[in-house]
RNA sequence: GCCGAUGUAGCUCAGUGGUAGAGCAACGCUUUCGUAAAGCGUAGGUCGUCAGUUCAAUCCUGACCAUCGGCUCCA
């Protein structure tokens, strides 16, 4: 725990504490554990061990009991500041390497603590509860993998996540809200709802069946008539292979190559493109621009491909193929501000739309991997932070996240399980116009270099539609929903005026599908709530004689009767994409 | 890629060292029914793949593939 900080709020000194009643715990069973570090987080708490003994879902029940008997005890908490020497002394004894490290790495004359419970002590910031005792309510949830100071290159140790709460009401609440949000999880609803697929042929990458092509597509025709109609952008398309000689010019073989699918066709090695910006780079590249055309924006949804660890897939959010509603904007430097001013706006809008909730986060150069100079860097981030300040939006600086050719501005999306995900992304870059030497001409007839503004919005469809399958718990809006209305007889008497009224509300361009099965009308209406079709038309004899219909809303509310021509115009106008 | 877990019928899941079951779905018949599951019947599986151990493997062992929880990485 020395090495993060100390935590402030109550709830993280508990889950803080607990993680040390933890450690505790392990020690007891499995003597031979050596502590790492355990700190709280968002969520509860881990602990990291290095131990002999492969830690198991059976042995978290017993470290529980364990844990429940420390507490019982009700040791209190108790610090003690010690010297270099003393510290490095006591984990030498206790053959504690881990500790002895994170000693060794504190800079000079840190104050060193120690904090015991019981029989039990860490080196420790500290930030405790009083004693044990206060930890009454914790849960001990899986058990993972995770390398030694989060390097991939240290050795992987076992890591315990947990979570506490000061009262059992609250622990209990948590735990369902993780049933809860499990019962959301988009593939789990993908499968049910029959919305996409995947093969082990085709490992992270999607078949989307008719119903999840469908909402692909609506968002990519929303997306493309914003953009186009509104935005000042034109749509492109591009190759998606190219020679290995694109790639150095990019800077992606130096930097992404391990991300990218290669393949060697007569002799010449090609790569898959990861991202379509070189693309747009070589097509700016081909014609002569005045300043006056500035900016130019390009809108492109083609298909991308990187090479993820397979580790690393999961569902939507991570795949290897997708679709990103991307764009690169072509600009003078002193459009700037007001094109990043007008992109955050156009975020809001959209994220609004939607409901979604947003966490923006500001990352800034990566010291390993960067291209270009400092100064123009320390430029492009001030520039970001500028526009994000001027607009009054709050967000929090990410060190070491930028990508290789320059700063961004991340959107993150919370999904079902509490996981962020980034989604939209607006990105400067002051390196690749100049590693494919483009320029416009300005108002005093030289050549200029523009700046180029990377931007997502969705961020990938993939995993957009990740979240809002969860967002929604797979009630999409109508807009979005594959069948929008589902027209259902109560017994085949009504079939023909049935198939009238689908072709009525088809005609006003709504998706329209018909249950004429020989099921109870029960079973029918149960099947088009379980498939979360937003209307649902009962045509019975009483609908027939009227010549009218009322629509049954996927929360159960019943519509008052009314002409189909009326419904179709009604739901036609609700079927409007939100933005 | 790494650590751990999982893989049985279209789906959700039982199960055993002596070559497998349930519910739902599908199909057939009966029922024509008014807002969340009608009844009966039929069919459906080289138990993820490939090796090994064994008289015998879906079960034990190993490798591989895929998925899941994390780590690393990232839209």
């Amino acid at each position: 725990m020395a090495d993060n900080q100390a935590p402030s709020a109550p709830l993280d000194k508990l889950r803080h504490s607990a993680a040390h009643v933890l450690a505790d715990a392990v020690q007891r069973l499995w003597p031979d554990s050596k502590l790492t570090i355990g700190p709280p987080i968002e969520t509860g708490f881990y602990y990291d061990f290095d131990s002999e003994h492969t830690f198991s879902e059976e042995d978290l029940r017993k470290l529980e009991e364990v844990m429940a008997g420390i507490v019982k005890v009700n040791d209190p908490f108790v610090e003690k500041e010690v010297t270099r020497e003393e510290a490095i002394a006591y984990f030498k004894e206790r053959n504690e390497p881990y500790k002895i490290e994170l000693i060794n790495s504190f800079a000079e004359g840190s104050r060193i603590t120690l904090h015991s419970h019981g029989g039990f002590t860490d080196l420790c910031r500290g930030g405790h509860c009083h004693t044990t005792g206060e930890i009454k309510a914790f849960k001990l949830l899986s058990v993972a993998g995770a390398y030694w100071r989060g390097d991939s290159k240290n050795k992987q140790l076992q890591r315990i996540y947990g979570t506490a709460f000061f009262a059992k009401a609250d622990l209990d609440v948590y735990l369902k809200q993780l049933e809860e949000a499990e019962k959301r999880d988009h593939r789990k609803l993908g499968k049910e709802l029959g919305l996409l697929a995947f093969h082990p042929y085709a490992p992270g990458a999607a078949f989307w069946l008719p119903k999840g092509a469908t909402v692909y597509h609506e968002l990519q025709a929303a997306m493309r008539r914003l953009l186009t109609k509104e935005g000042g952008y034109k749509e492109v398309r591009t190759p998606m292979l190219f020679k290995s000689k694109l790639w150095e010019t990019s800077g992606h073989w130096q930097h992404y190559r391990d991300d990218m699918f290669t393949l060697e066709a007569e002799g010449d090695e090609y790569g898959l493109k990861p991202m379509n910006c070189p693309s747009h780079m070589i097509m700016f590249g081909m014609g002569l621009h005045s300043y006056r055309d500035l900016p130019m924006r390009m809108h492109d949804q083609g298909v991308l491909h990187r090479n993820e660890l397979s580790g690393a897939l999961s569902g939507l959010t991570r795949v290897r193929q997708f679709c990103q509603d991307d764009a690169h904007i072509f600009l003078r430097p002193d459009q700037i501000e007001a094109e990043i001013t007008s992109l955050l706006g156009l975020v809001r809008r959209v994220y609004d739309a939607f409901d979604l909730g947003l966490k923006i986060k500001l990352s800034t150069r990566n010291p390993e991997k960067f291209l270009g100079e400092l100064a123009q860097w320390e430029a492009a981030e001030a520039s970001l932070e500028a526009a994000l300040k001027t607009n009054g939006i709050e967000y929090r600086i990410e060190p070491h996240e930028a990508a290789f050719y320059g700063p961004k501005i991340d959107f993150d999306v919370t999904d079902a399980l509490g996981r962020k995900w980034q989604t939209a992304t607006i990105q400067l870059d002051y390196q690749i116009p100049e590693r494919f030497d483009l320029h416009y001409i300005g108002e005093d007839g030289a050549k200029h270099r523009p700046v180029v503004i990377h931007r997502a919005i969705f961020g990938s469809f993939e995993r957009f539609i990740a979240l809002l399958i969860e967002h929604y718990a797979g009630a999409f809006p109508l807009w979005l929903a594959p069948e929008q209305a589902r027209v259902v007889v109560v017994s085949d008497k009504q079939e023909a005026f049935a198939r009238e009224v689908g072709a009525k509300l088809a005609a006003h361009g709504l998706r329209v599908d018909l249950d004429v099965s020989k099921d109870k009308l029960g079973a029918k209406i149960r099947r088009a709530q379980v498939e979360k079709v937003p209307y649902m038309l009962v045509i019975g004899d009483k609908e027939v004689e009227a010549g009218t219909v009322s629509a049954r809303r996927r929360d159960g509310k019943q519509m008052d009767p009314e002409t189909v021509e009326a419904l179709g115009l009604r739901l036609a106008e609700e079927a409007k994409p939100p933005f």
